[in-house]
DNA sequence: AATGAATGAGGTTTCATTCAT
DNA sequence: AATGAATGAAACCTCATTCAT
């Protein structure tokens, strides 16, 4: 799984094989198959890896003591994910999207608006007309920003959170 | 070109081929090889094409009274563009983001940046710390929230404007 | 079809594979991709190539004066098919009896069967019970007959033509 | 060995590879290859394991008090070996034409003609202008017809036992 | 200028066999 | 004696590209 990362990340989607996952992986093609079923099981794999860490951070949010800190930590465990391995990140975005729908990989944008529908229903998050298509924008102003900022090259996340949470709130703040 | 185009939108990403675009345009591979160099340069002209009418639009915001008007330009014809032809825009956009980059065809995002600095710049918008930034911020708001939109199945573009207009004013109008 | 032909009676079918088909051909793997989709295919036409003259030659029989003569010829139809490339015949036999069912390749063994229902309903023939049962057990006779034959290493036409009549002859003219 | 037979006959012919069997058997690879040198050994075990009792039936046709009794016996062998597992016995079959020749496993043909030789030249047996023409085709002819009736889908032994007979005999009886 | 047959590298996957444990 | 992870040749097939016509 972690050399199909590091092909993405290193040589781009275009590259992602699975001869070249053996390859980088130092096994043979024989094994690889032995422990995934085809190229897209490895695909799949890797995803639910780099997604694992997303969602266990943005769950976080669940436990905060208001909504503004609920979204605060939303934004950062999603500036994390993308600052971790910035290119992966936006690759694999793509795939979540492209793949066949499955609840194991569709999820995690899913998750994201499920989550931050629940802390703009907190008692202190600003109100909305209709929560659930704000949770929608929300997640996908974070998205654009952050996506934006990681392919640039001077990133910066304290930076960006603060920015993105500009957006948020401002998006938030404003009557429909 | 348009062949190109209607695979892509029709039949998705994995079945785009020279061979696939040359029996859709209704002529031989070898022509097809008479006027494109490769594969890539396919893409590239279908990329110039669909941003043609984007960035026509989209820099008629120079021409606008206020700054005010030019960013609901820039929005709206980034959605214009978006709905002219979904899943084409979306595909072409990952395209756009994962090719080699040119100055021909990753430059529709820079010049639109450009475009938001020059509106933001306007005597009547929310005076911004620092307008590169804020640009680039709009910018990257304006596309997330149209390509998720662009993704569900019940697009509505007053709707998008509306919320798109919330979303960046409430950023700008929003103390950095 | 002629190097598959090759293939299977030379060296069998464990080394019919698409690679040395169109390396006996003398083409690519490409080229042999551009005529036929898939490597069932190509069995589907060399089974439907050698069938053709058998088929041809059997649908004499409805022509015969009478249903003696018709038996005659679907005996020597056989007889023929099975001495013009002894090895192929009996593979593709197997084949036949494997592949899945269509009307185009499954279809020899109850075409003949179907002649020879047709033969035995003439007056002259030997009157039967069943003649459909007759019919089966008359091909039946006859391949496993011509197939033993086939395989032996001193083959004989003229002499398999006469003991195949006499056992199809014994068989109808013989009370059940 | 029991493990093979049961691929063979429940999921055919491609499906049959050493992993497979050695999942089967409830046994590890590497065991497997501990008992048989390689694949073609474990086809070889079954094959001899599958035709044991047919010969043994069959070479009860040497103790017959009559010729006659002895043909019956040795056509009673043959469909009962067939209705045993009748898929089984057909794709061996099919295996033991094309396996490479051994005295081992190529024998069965030879050794049911060659009891069935000694059944023609019993006295009371119809007389042959050769003995050994006639017995490979009388074998010849109750494989073709047996085989036949195995691959219909309503096999009645009894029934199939009367109209070999009557080939059979019709066959023998009637001058060359 | 147009054609399209030909090419072959390279993709995904299977499976008989080995060998360290 | 048993295990099963590892191997890699080889199978089927695709597709970007070339080039003689």
């Amino acid at each position: 799984v972690e050399a199909a990362a590091r092909i993405l990340e290193e040589e781009g989607h275009s590259h992602f094989s699975t001869n070249a996952v053996a390859d980088r992986a130092g096994v043979s093609i024989g094994s690889l198959y032995q422990y995934f079923p085809g190229k897209d099981a490895i695909m799949g794999a890797l995803l639910r890896r780099e997604t694992g860490l997303l969602i266990a951070e943005a769950e976080a949010a669940l436990r905060a003591n208001t909504g503004r800190e609920a979204i605060r930590i939303l934004i950062s465990a999603s500036i994390a994910h993308q600052f971790r391995r910035p290119r992966l990140a936006r690759l694999l975005d793509f795939e979540e999207a492209h793949l066949p729908p499955s609840p194991d990989t569709q999820g995690v944008m899913l998750l994201m608006i499920d989550l931050a529908r629940q802390a703009l229903m907190r008692p202190d998050a600003p109100r909305q007309t209709d929560v659930s298509v704000a949770a929608r924008d929300m997640i996908a102003i974070m998205k654009g920003m952050i996506d934006t900022e990681g392919s640039g090259d001077t990133p910066d996340p304290k930076a960006l959170q603060a920015r993105v949470q500009r957006a948020v709130l401002g998006y938030l703040g404003r009557p429909a």
